[in-house]
DNA sequence: AGCACGCCGACT
DNA sequence: GTCGGCGTGCTC
């Protein structure tokens, strides 16, 4: 007998034997989809990760219920993978599964009901609501438990449905539906009867005196496929011949034009014509040179170039010697940075090699680019992509970028696996024998640190690009400029000044404020009272142009308030600033001005962020406002001038990170500024303007922010030097998370002592009705990691089991960033 | 994670 | 009296 163990997409440890039939076991391999009966009627899709004859012994293994595919759909080196992710983030392999393969891969059962042809129905038998879904079957054939739901118009249906089963009168099926459906564009020809000179003839004639349009059409065809001499598409020939779909779906009634459809690819790359890489200049081609050498003695190499350093045409060149060796590349570069501006500057160098992977493709497009790579495709040599791209179905990788390697978003938070894309690619890559390079202008402590201490080899240009200047940054304090009344709202008489000479000359302005909407809080002048989120623990942002009072945490959303709503005066003040309101002052202060403003708000339609980078390129924008997101791989020629409106709420963050955060953050602003010739300026308005970090960033001055924030790690027992565990206690009872927490916490301490800290709440302790509290866990160097987590994981299995504490959710972050 | 089963309050 | 709330336990 031949059995199958099976991941499956939920969070659970364990992975599910089931027994296959001999022939099944012929046909089935490693990495195969199969779809399997769980629990009492669900069916799932799994993944085959291991064929055996094992028998399980305490209980009895299903059969499965059909496979899926012809043939792997994961690979081996792709489970190992899953594997290492599942152990070092502390999640289980379903977790992993369920980020790594596309939407449309993963197949659920509905239950389907229909009604039971065989049984003589009594009307009086049925209840009121068993008889409305009777007499709906009659005029449907089958129906969804959804549209039960809505039939009835009540949410739990499943006990009438049930009743129902059990008086015979329906019958329920799970059925199951491939989400991927490959796309088929529908072409045109002329029918075959009509091939024939003499009877296209008539049948033209024949159309001139009564329909005029139809015989258009047809010669439309006949021009447009004499132009192309390719298929013509449907969609071309309406356009082109200037009628509507009717007429084209007349003559196909006619039987006159017959249409017929084609497989194709969503993703298309309009190709341009090759344009030969750039010459690297001297700076960058001993760059590349020390990168091969380092290669030889080094798995992972960090590429320090300053902003404009001209990083992407050394990549461009390493990409070229992998990829002539027919391997694949992957770069990786956080979502953010991924602008068509990269993208289109990459296919004009490799063509249609390079195939993009991002989360605002379409399921079937995620899957296009899966199933390219799986099979070697010549259109996904080189994969460019976000944190997820590392899930991709890579079978002969040889090099993987990972681009603006310090990037925080490259961990991902919410949903398990909590994995970081630079580190998982490191192992990706190791699994190949394949080569990292990390690149950076501004690299996390952790990959500098590495590669001082020869981990990693280290690499840098401190040139940049057709030796460009870098930026002058200038720091103005704002304390002074408000004692000596030289500030207009936000903005010092310094940043004015430079942006009306900015502005003279003809240059563009960008603007930085981490922060969104109008104004983060709302006070009441009288009493004082400021409206907070009722789920969350936050006070509520002011969003001006949509007049509304939000919650970034939530989503929650309220119309502004006319009145206080606990003194009832009219007397309200905003409190601190964010893009809405800096977008405002620019428009008072520069009525002239074209602004623009660029964050999450005006972002999110599937192009916005496309709209805004245009029309700033353009120059339809004068001043662009925005939030961190302008900080990202983004080239504009002619912006000169930059503006921090505020670098404390950066500096003052409450993470220990937060020091590293503001300067790269702002150095990565900085290098918006004077990409060309001219000089750039960057005006950085502080309280604070003797901060260390603020003087390092205007000396561009990583090697002592490295060197003092590492002494503040190796002080306070922080990464480099310690890794981090963050576990987190959610639940929506404040007195239970405490519990919880401190139950934890003890348990945790007797193992690890002082390296416990915690409980705490965080600054935002309530988040969607739910308290969190963390505890943090230090795990010195010389600490076996892996047994470090074996013993969080024992300590949390006796968590689970105390009953008092079932409804509480925990949640792990390894290497917590 | 779902989803069924089971035990208690508020309504036709 | 039922309907529906969500606490608990299980899934090969």
């Amino acid at each position: 007998m031949n059995y199958i163990d099976v991941i499956l997409p939920i969070p659970l440890e364990k992975r599910f034997t089931y027994s296959i039939t001999p022939a099944e076991s012929e046909f089935l391999k490693v990495g195969m989809r199969v779809s399997i009966p769980f629990g009492k009627s669900k069916i799932y899709t799994g993944i085959v990760a291991d064929i055996h004859q094992k028998a399980p012994v305490i209980y009895e293994a299903k059969e499965i219920h059909q496979i899926l595919d012809d043939s792997p759909i994961v690979t081996s080196m792709q489970l190992q993978l899953w594997q290492w992710i599942a152990n070092y983030y502390m999640c289980t392999e379903g977790e992993v599964m369920r980020a790594a393969l596309p939407n449309a891969f993963l197949l659920e059962s509905e239950t389907i009901i229909s009604k039971n042809d065989k049984q003589q129905i009594n009307d009086a038998d049925l209840k009121d609501d068993e008889f409305l879904i009777f007499e709906a079957l009659q005029h449907q054939s089958s129906l969804k438990i959804q549209d039960i739901a809505n039939i009835l118009d009540k949410k739990n249906v499943l006990p009438v449905v049930k009743r129902l089963v059990d008086k015979e009168v329906i019958i329920l099926n799970e059925e199951i539906y491939d989400k991927y459906k490959p796309k088929y564009v529908r072409y045109v020809k002329l029918s075959e009867q009509y091939t024939s000179e003499t009877s296209l003839n008539t049948l033209l004639d024949e159309l001139s005196s009564r329909a005029k349009k139809q015989r258009d059409v047809i010669l439309t065809l006949f021009s447009l496929s004499a132009k192309t001499k390719k298929p013509v598409k449907v969609t071309d020939l309406v356009a082109e011949s200037l009628t509507s779909s009717a007429t084209v779906k007349a003559l196909i009634d006619k039987g006159i034009l017959e249409d017929y459809h084609i497989q194709t690819d969503r993703i298309i790359y309009e190709g341009e014509d090759n344009e030969d890489s750039k010459k690297l200049n001297q700076y960058q081609t001993e760059a590349l040179e020390q990168i091969k050498t380092s290669f030889d003695t080094h798995n992972v190499v960090l590429l320090h170039g300053i902003t404009s350093s001209g990083k992407t045409e050394v990549y461009v060149k390493l990409i070229e010697d992998v990829i002539a060796k027919g391997k694949q590349v992957l770069y990786l570069l956080p979502e953010i940075a991924l602008t068509t501006q990269l993208v289109t500057r990459l296919q004009n160098y490799f063509g249609e090699q390079v195939a993009v992977f991002h989360s605002k493709y379409s399921a079937h497009e995620r899957v296009e680019v899966y199933n390219q790579v799986l099979t070697n495709s010549a259109k996904a040599k080189i994969i460019l992509g976000a944190r997820s791209s590392i899930f991709l179905p890579f079978n002969d990788l040889g090099l993987i970028i990972v681009d603006e390697e310090h990037e925080s978003s490259f961990k991902q938070f919410d949903p398990a696996p909590r994995y970081h894309a630079r580190d998982a690619a490191i192992v990706l890559a190791s699994l190949f024998k394949a080569k990292t390079l990390l690149g950076s202008a501004t690299p996390s402590l952790e990959s500098y640190y590495n590669a001082q201490e020869k981990k990693y080899g280290l690499v840098e240009i401190n040139r940049r690009y057709n030796n460009v200047q870098l930026p002058e940054i200038e720091l103005v304090d704002i304390k002074d400029k408000q004692k000596r009344k030289k500030m207009k709202g936000h903005f010092t008489d310094r940043l004015i000044e430079e942006m009306t000479e900015a502005i003279a000359d003809g240059h563009q302005i960008i603007l930085f404020q981490n922060r969104r909407g109008y104004s983060p809080i709302v006070e009441c002048n009288t009493c004082g009272h400021s409206p907070q989120c009722p789920n969350c623990d936050v006070s509520l942002t002011y969003h001006q142009y949509r007049k509304q009072l939000r919650c970034h945490y939530c989503g929650y959303n309220s119309a502004m308030l006319q009145k206080c709503m606990a003194c009832g005066t009219a007397d309200l003040d905003t409190k601190g600033f964010g893009t809405e309101q800096i977008e405002s002052e620019v428009k008072l202060l520069f009525p002239d001005l074209k602004v623009g403003r660029m964050d999450l708000d005006t972002t999110r339609g599937k192009f916005g962020y496309e709209k805004i980078i245009t029309a700033f390129e353009q120059q339809d924008i004068d001043v662009l406002v925005g939030t961190q997101m302008l900080t990202k791989g983004l080239d504009f020629r002619n912006v000169k001038l930059v503006g921090v409106m505020n670098a404390d709420n950066l500096l003052n963050f409450p993470d220990f990170r937060a020091h590293e955060r503001s300067f790269q953050l702002m150095l990565q602003v900085s290098g918006r500024a004077g990409r060309t010739e001219k000089r750039g300026k960057v005006l950085i308005q502080t309280y604070n303007p003797y901060h260390k970090i603020l003087q390092q960033v205007s000396t561009n001055d990583y090697v002592s922010m490295f060197k003092e924030q590492l002494e503040e790690r190796y002080n306070y027992n922080y990464p480099p030097y310690f890794r981090l565990i963050k576990i987190t206690i959610k639940h929506r009872d404040y007195n239970k998370v405490n519990m919880a927490a401190d139950w934890l916490a003890k348990a945790l301490t007797q193992l690890f002592k002082h390296h416990v800290l915690g409980p705490e709440f965080p600054p935002i302790s309530r988040i969607r009705n739910q308290y969190h509290k963390n505890i943090l866990i230090k795990i010195p160097q010389g600490q076996s990691l892996g047994k470090t987590k074996e013993a969080i994981k024992k300590v949390n299995s006796s968590f689970g089991a105390i009953a008092d504490f079932k409804s509480v959710r925990i949640i792990i972050n390894v290497d917590n960033y």
